[in-house]
DNA sequence: CTCGACTCCTGCTGGC
DNA sequence: TGCCAGCAGGAGTCGA
């Protein structure tokens, strides 16, 4: 689910319920998310203060005063659940919200809730993942972008070293489609199917288009259009389909404001529309995941 | 090396 | 109404 401006939205939510705070307890529901749990996790958690986060591509990370960092990936349907745990309940906290007693535990976990934290002015935290495409890791905060998740990840797109310049040399040589291109976290870091589909459209670029023809010219209009879709998902607090919530239980908007994901057969926003001829937004499949596209303005 | 297919897992939707 | 195939925002691994 989530791509960068979702990851940033929940980290945003994130810390103002966690940086500065004390976690009181920590407990795990399961051994494993996508890979076993690191060993005592919830003994490395509990007692800790969290004292700042960082996002890495669709990697939040947060530091720890014991010198180690916490790293969550929430994969495909992953959220991260903030809700008081005493007092009255309040409309974000959904129909499986269940209190704590006063000392933070008794409190059943709902569904899917690998992992939760209980800070020690009252708020609990919860990381459900139904389809447990997520995961989480512990590592030393003096080594985090040498961590195996982190090494191979691409530059932040929202960062000025990414350059038409960068992109043009990470697309070099490519016989990939631009498509897959800006799926390899490798190439940019944090662009999931979503926003790829929103960038290549901005930036009239087929998504079939090798990516080694696109360096140049091409590329020069992509890193723009990267850069603005991201921040403008970001202003809309991201994208909200299925699993994602914002920690605060507000949905994000940017779904209203796609151009061509999940529009298939709807005219593109620059097409005059559908009666004059123009083939409308279409869907094709790419490496087994949804392509969407406008084949008049994308070339 | 690079690329695409496959895989992990659960839940929801749409067509019959 | 009920069932089931297909599809979903990710990404590591494997074989060609």
């Amino acid at each position: 689910m989530p791509e960068l401006p979702e990851v940033e939205t929940v980290m945003r939510g994130l810390a103002a319920v966690l940086e500065g705070r004390r976690i009181a307890h920590a407990a795990t529901t399961r051994p494993d998310m996508r890979w076993p749990f690191p060993d005592r996790l919830a003994e490395r958690l509990s007692g800790a203060t969290v004292t700042g986060f960082r996002r890495r591509g669709k990697y939040i990370l947060a530091r720890l005063d014991t010198a180690e960092s916490l790293l969550i990936h929430l994969g495909m349907s992953g959220r991260l659940v903030a809700r008081p745990m005493n007092g009255p309940p309040v409309p974000w906290m959904g129909p499986t919200g269940r209190f704590s007693d006063a000392r933070g535990h008794n409190m059943p976990p709902e569904a899917h809730e690998h992992l939760v934290m209980e800070t020690e002015d009252g708020t609990r935290i919860g990381f459900v993942d139904p389809r447990r495409f997520g995961c989480v890791d512990l590592m030393p905060t003096a080594g985090e972008d040498r961590h195996r998740l982190l090494a191979g990840l691409g530059p932040e797109p929202l960062e000025e070293d990414f350059t038409p310049e960068a992109l043009s040399a990470a697309l070099a040589g490519k016989r990939a489609p631009m498509k897959a291109a800006l799926l390899d976290q490798g190439v940019v870091a944090g662009l999931g199917n979503i926003y790829v589909a929103e960038a290549l459209f901005r930036a009239g670029i087929s998504p079939k288009r090798l990516a080694h023809t696109v360096p140049g010219k091409r590329a020069e209009r992509l890193v723009p259009a990267i850069k603005a879709v991201l921040e403008e998902a970001i202003g809309a607090g991201g994208s909200s389909l299925r699993d994602y919530v914002r920690a605060d239980g507000e949905l994000g908007r940017f779904q209203d404001r796609f151009a061509v994901y999940d529009r298939d057969g709807q005219p593109c926003p620059l097409c005059p529309g559908l009666e004059s001829g123009c083939t409308g937004v279409k869907r094709i499949v790419q490496s087994g995941r949804s392509t969407f596209w406008c084949p008049r303005t994308q070339r």
